[in-house]
DNA sequence: AACCAAGTCAACCGCGTCGAA
DNA sequence: TTTCGACGCGGTTGACTTGGT
């Protein structure tokens, strides 16, 4: 019983990495590329495994990584991800360039989940505590309809996972090409196309092309992925139907609208979630607009009103702890004000860059 | 100054998936 | 079709820092 250790632990180093092992580590990979994981360390002259080279390479050393505090639009990106993907850090971080998964996972489990929580909004599901918001019929059959969507979702999200993998891998691969014309692409901005909600004319064969990530600041060169017949199948063979408000939408449209966007994948960099770039369709902008809402727990779309959210969170939260009076100091009743005001910013830059589906 | 609790984050662990043989 | 090695992901751990008493 029990699985062989991932390589042979016997004299390996672990913890944390010493700037020296950092030096050898981003010297060798420099040079050559880091190949195979496994191979590297003994050739590297590192008495660490592979995985945790990979692990320090990823997460710490790369050049293209971000450090320090996040913006309000990582957040509001941040949230908007997680209410739809879950704990799919990966996925997430394929739309936060320059932020690890690691990253944005410890930034998620000590910042925002503790923030949500603390609003009275289970970090889980996004929704308030109190389940008042979605008694009513219509607000249960958007909740029912949320439901299938993020069951959409997360059939999309399987393909794009497929297309960063391939994606990073052609990277490794590339990473000393000094051709300029053999560029990757980290990330999965054909999703992003999906996303950014233009839909071009339809590509013949499903290839799927993909405009580099990063833009003026980041280096990483670029690439042209083909979407393999393959993964093509398995996105196909899946033969589930989602349904979203009043339409029911195929796997199959899942495969169009993906292969569709080989022309208009765009450059991502880090202000790709900016509302200039999330304009809505039209058309489109009138339901994201809701189940952004709805994500957020915002009845103001769904309903006709216009409510702040946070407001009615503050009501809750207080309710929630029978506080009765409102209570708390005032540095406390400070506190909830400016957390109030903070979430609002969020909030209505959520609101103002709603998230748009090409497939409608 | 010393102690303790809470917060933060880098790193580890185990499992699932993928691709090659 | 099966097996196996390698990789990547998400959950968890533990060392370190910070703030309060």
């Amino acid at each position: 019983m029990g699985r062989s250790p991932c390589c042979e632990k016997v004299g390996l180093k672990k913890g944390p990495w010493t700037p020296e092992e950092d030096q050898k580590l981003l010297a060798y990979i420099e040079e050559h590329g880091h190949g195979s994981w496994r191979a590297l360390p003994a050739n590297a002259g590192l008495q660490r495994c592979g995985k945790s080279c990979r692990l320090r390479w990823t997460n710490y050393l790369r050049p293209d990584i971000k450090r320090g505090k996040f913006s309000v639009q990582e957040e509001q990106t941040i949230i908007q991800l997680h209410a739809l993907l879950g704990n799919r850090w990966s996925a997430i971080a394929a739309h936060l360039p320059k932020r690890t998964d690691n990253e944005i996972k410890n930034y998620w489990n000590t910042h925002l989940r503790k923030r949500l929580a603390k609003m009275g909004i289970d970090p889980v599901t996004h929704k308030p505590k109190t389940d008042t918001l979605f008694s009513g019929d219509g607000q249960t059959k958007h909740a029912a309809n949320l439901s299938h969507m993020a069951q959409w979702e997360s059939a999309r999200l399987e393909a794009e996972a497929r297309l960063v993998r391939q994606s990073k891998l052609r990277s490794s691969n590339t990473f000393h090409d000094p051709s300029p014309e053999l560029r990757v692409v980290p990330s999965s901005s054909c999703f992003q196309g999906v996303w950014n909600g233009r839909l071009p004319a339809a590509s013949g064969d499903g290839a799927m092309s993909m405009a580099g990530i990063g833009g003026a600041d980041l280096d990483s060169p670029t690439s042209t992925l083909s979407y393999s017949e393959n993964q093509r199948s398995q996105i196909g063979d899946n033969n589930s139907t989602a349904f979203i408000g009043n339409s029911s939408v195929s796997c199959d449209n899942i495969e169009t609208s993906m292969s569709l966007t080989s022309e208009l994948a765009m450059p991502v960099d880090s202000s790709w979630a900016t509302p200039e770039k999330l304009r809505p369709n039209s058309d489109n902008g009138d339901f994201i607009q809701t189940f952004t809402d709805l994500l957020l727990g915002n009845s103001a779309t769904a309903t006709g009103g216009h409510q702040s959210f946070t407001e009615g969170c503050g009501e809750s939260d207080s309710g929630g702890r029978g506080g009765g009076g409102g209570g708390g100091s005032e540095n406390g009743s400070e506190y909830l004000e400016d957390n109030k005001n903070y979430w609002n910013s969020i909030l209505n830059l959520v609101n103002s860059s709603p998230i748009d589906f090409t497939i409608f």
